[in-house]
DNA sequence: AAACAGGCCTAAA
DNA sequence: TTTAGGCCTGTT
């Protein structure tokens, strides 16, 4: 990858496997946008940005020095994932599945986000999803301005920490809401520290995760997965269990794809919501 | 109208 | 250890 600067904008070329349609609409994140031009304007965790394809590079307008502390890594642009690809193609689905995913990457979002904006997904359609956090930041959230619009950032589980189930009422969030809370009050009062999961392998991270209120261990998963680069977590949904039985083989495990079973996951997700549709529709 | 949506908790065997 | 039912809400 190489990295130049124009107009306030930072243009990294050489970036392969990366797909921006794909990689912010897999469901691994809920707070990016296209806009009509078809790029995406998001906000991650207390940042927005805006990124355009460009040919064969990337407009990310930001300045260098946000681009080298946080986007870089967010994008996970060190990762190569062709390679990972070559990993998880273990059947003729999963080559194809794997092939249809070309460009999606697993991005290193904030810890809290990724658990709390997962804790919000059970049992709940991504749209929605989407119009709860967004009204969870709208509401608690800070307030900033980026290219002449205002954003809102995640609010911070110091934030939400002490807030009544009437609070959140606005969100329309159900019983979800009860859970958010205990969170945010676990993670606030040092009672639970996100940072000491970094030191667990990632089974026992998830475990630990789920001695929180409201994390279970799809949630979880997600949480490692998204939240701490956990490559090998592999969450196991409806979707999942729908591509289990009826398109890999009879012996599968999650070991089937080594330490990448969560970007196997992502490709088998989004092939079968994507990809599929008559197959999973007849299913 | 009734079932379902990227689950989790609790109670009951 | 596994399984059924309930849970908030919006959409189809």
């Amino acid at each position: 990858m190489t990295v130049t600067e124009e107009k306030g904008a930072v243009i990294a070329a050489g970036i392969d496997e990366l797909d921006l349609e794909k990689t912010f609409e897999c469901g691994q994140c809920f707070r990016w946008v296209r806009n009509l031009d078809g790029s995406f304007t998001g906000v991650a965790g207390s940042r927005a940005l805006r990124i355009v394809k460009n040919d064969g590079s990337f407009n990310l307008h930001c300045s260098r020095e946000d681009f080298e502390s946080y986007w870089k890594a967010y994008f996970d642009i060190e990762t190569d994932y062709g390679a990972i690809r070559d990993k998880v193609g273990v059947c003729e689905f999963m080559k194809r599945a794997s092939e249809f995913g070309q460009g999606i990457r697993i991005l290193r979002q904030d810890r809290w986000e990724a658990l709390c904006s997962f804790i919000i997904s059970q049992c709940n359609n991504i749209k929605r999803i989407k119009g709860i956090i967004e009204s969870l930041a709208m509401l608690f959230g800070e307030e900033f301005s980026y290219e002449g619009r205002n954003f809102y950032s995640f609010p911070t589980a110091h934030r939400l920490a002490g807030l009544s189930i009437e609070d959140l009422e606005p969100l329309r969030c159900g019983y979800r809401a009860k859970y958010i809370l205990s969170a945010a009050d676990s993670v606030a009062s040092g009672r639970f520290d996100l940072d000491e999961i970094d030191r667990l392998d990632t089974d026992a991270a998830i475990k630990k995760l789920m001695e929180l209120e409201g994390v279970g261990v799809k949630v979880a998963s997600c949480a490692v997965l998204f939240g701490y680069h956990r490559l090998d977590a592999f969450p196991v949904d409806v979707w999942m269990k729908r591509a289990i039985t009826n398109y890999l083989p009879s012996d599968f495990t999650k070991e089937s794809f080594g330490s990448y079973a969560g970007v196997a996951q992502q490709y088998i997700f989004h092939y079968t919501r994507n990809g599929l549709q008559d197959a999973v529709n007849t299913a």
